[in-house]
Parts: C-alpha cells; structure tokens; sequence
DNA sequence: CTTTCTTATGAGAATGATTCTCCTTTAATA
DNA sequence: TATTAAAGGAGAATCATTCTCATAAGAAAG
C-alpha cells in the first residue's frame, strides 16, 4: 500500500494527516495478523522512536471510530486491530493467540435467512460475529 | 435453588465446600444476567461482610474451570460470569451492557450441518460463539 | 472429638493494558 | 506567515484482575 493510499484514506474520513495518523495505519496494514497496540508501537518505533503509547491509543481509536480498521475482542485483556475490512468472522485458536480472519459468503447468507425467518421478539439484530474457536493443524505461523 | 444442591454440586467436581463458595455459586444462579465479579461481591456481602475480592476471583476461576460456571467476554475490560449451562449464544445490546441468554437449537444444527460439509482446512473446530450484536427494543431491565 | 494435612481465604500490594491530564507541537487554512 | 483547532508526548492515574504470604478452616484418619 503506497504512502498515498493510505494518505487519502485519512483525508477521506476528514481525519488530520500526521506522521503518527500514517505510521500507525501502516503498521497495522503490514502487520496482518491482528497486532496488539504492542505490536504496532514496538513496529514503529523503528521508524519512529518516540512516538507516545498514548498517541497510538488514541490513533487507533480514531481509525476504529472512522471505520478504517476494526477492533477485535479477545479472551485476554488486550485489545486487538484489523485493518481487513470486509465482513468476516475469526478463527480463534484454544491453544495459543492465533486468529486468523474467516470468509465465508455462502455461512453469512444461511445466518441471514436463518433470522430473517426466525427474528428474535423485542431485538433487532445490528451484526452477527461468530467466533470459530478450536485448533490449527497446520503449525505455520500466520503469514 | 436449595443449599444441598449447589453444595452437592461442588463435591461432584471435588471442590472442598465452604461458606465462600457456597456463596459465590449461589450468588452467580440468583443474579442471572451475567452478573460482573463486582455484581456478585456486592450481593454476597450483604450475608458474608468479609468476603475478600482475590477469593472471589479465585473462586469464580475455580468453578469456571471445573464447569460448574462459564465465564463471558464482553466488549469492556470487565469478565462477566454465567450459570446458564445449556448450549446458548449471547444477545448483546450495542448501546447498554445488557446480555441476554439466546437458545436456538435450530440455529445450532445449521451451523453444525453447515461445518460438517464445509471444513476448514488446516483448523479443527471445538466450539461455536454467535454474539448477536444489537438493540433491545423492549426496555424491560433482564427479568 | 482431636490431630494432621492440605487447601482456601483475607488483606493489601502489584500488575498491566489502557486512559487521562496537561502542556507543547503541528497541520490546515487563509 | 499568522492563526487556531486539533494532535502528540510524557508520565501519572485507573481499575479489573492477579499475586503474595500469613492465617484459617475443610476433610480424612485415628
Ligand atoms: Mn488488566
Ligand atoms: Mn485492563
Ligand atoms: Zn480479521
Ligand atoms: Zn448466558
């Protein structure tokens, strides 16, 4: 992804252009396998050796806020970020912190009609986020 | 639910009776909107004062991990803990913490079918989360 | 019922991811 | 280039949860 994409992806969403705003989305664009805050702050320093812990919170935040990139909860305390934005689920590995991203079309469609038929008295669905929780047979590290 | 029942239940798994436990697994059953560690310690200390937090924890992971409870992940920082049992998703309200217990055996067998023709490669499922994400149009506080 | 042994509990300190405060710097605009 | 609102940096604060370690109390046996 050139500097200018990601650039244009700020000032799309009215978002003030900063080194700190374009390191972090880089960041999380290259660091495809769901990075903690960690893992983005200790990728950029490299490049950026003092930018703050809080900036980078707040950054994230605010790309989360303008639908840039996603959070993604887990069953630790951290937080995690996703910059794929299409609607996908999560593979979440019982033995590690592994998550891999899910695409599955023909799955989303079942779950549509599934609840269009069947709605839920006194709820009105927003989303739907299946957690798909087991093991990867396949030791490669994510790539 | 009777004393002797929530006692028996903690010699089934071959955890030690005491008064805190006794406590805690009561409290968890009672309060049964997926009460927070903090919801629980406010309820058992109006009978048991001198209940330490670090005994609540322990004692919440304790059941949790001998399945007498399971313990719920939400949006915030904060572990919120069930008794509810049964196989079940989870109502979460986009816009309160509200979480309400969703059964829905059809639904499981459609994700089951669903898995069994479609395998993941390289993953073996163990478990399937739907969180069904957002907003409770009846303003009922959970029964 | 008492001893013994093991495990659980209580109090408070520590942890650690995240947020806050407050001051300084900077991007955008004219 | 000057103006101004917004963003960044440093470090303290927050707060749910975990840890430490001294004390208490179940359970099993005698
Ligand atoms: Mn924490
Ligand atoms: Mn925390
Ligand atoms: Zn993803
Ligand atoms: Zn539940």
């Amino acid at each position: 992804m050139k500097n200018n994409e990601i650039r244009n992806k700020l000032i799309e969403k009215g978002l003030k252009v900063t080194p700190q705003r374009m390191a972090i989305l880089e960041a999380i664009i290259k660091l495809n396998n769901h990075p903690t805050a960690e893992n983005i702050i200790d990728y950029i320093r490299k490049n950026h050796p003092n930018i703050s812990t809080a900036t980078v919170y707040k950054v994230l935040d605010a790309l989360a806020e303008k639908g840039l990139i996603k959070k993604v909860k887990t069953e630790k305390d951290v937080m995690r970020y996703d910059a794929f934005l299409e609607k996908h689920h999560h593979l979440y590995a019982s033995d590690s912190d592994r998550i891999e991203d899910y695409l599955d079309d023909e799955l989303n469609e079942i779950l549509e009609k599934h609840f269009e038929k069947k709605c839920i008295p006194g709820f009105k669905i927003e989303d739907l986020k299946l957690q798909i929780i087991g093991k990867f047979t396949d030791k490669n590290a994510p790539k």
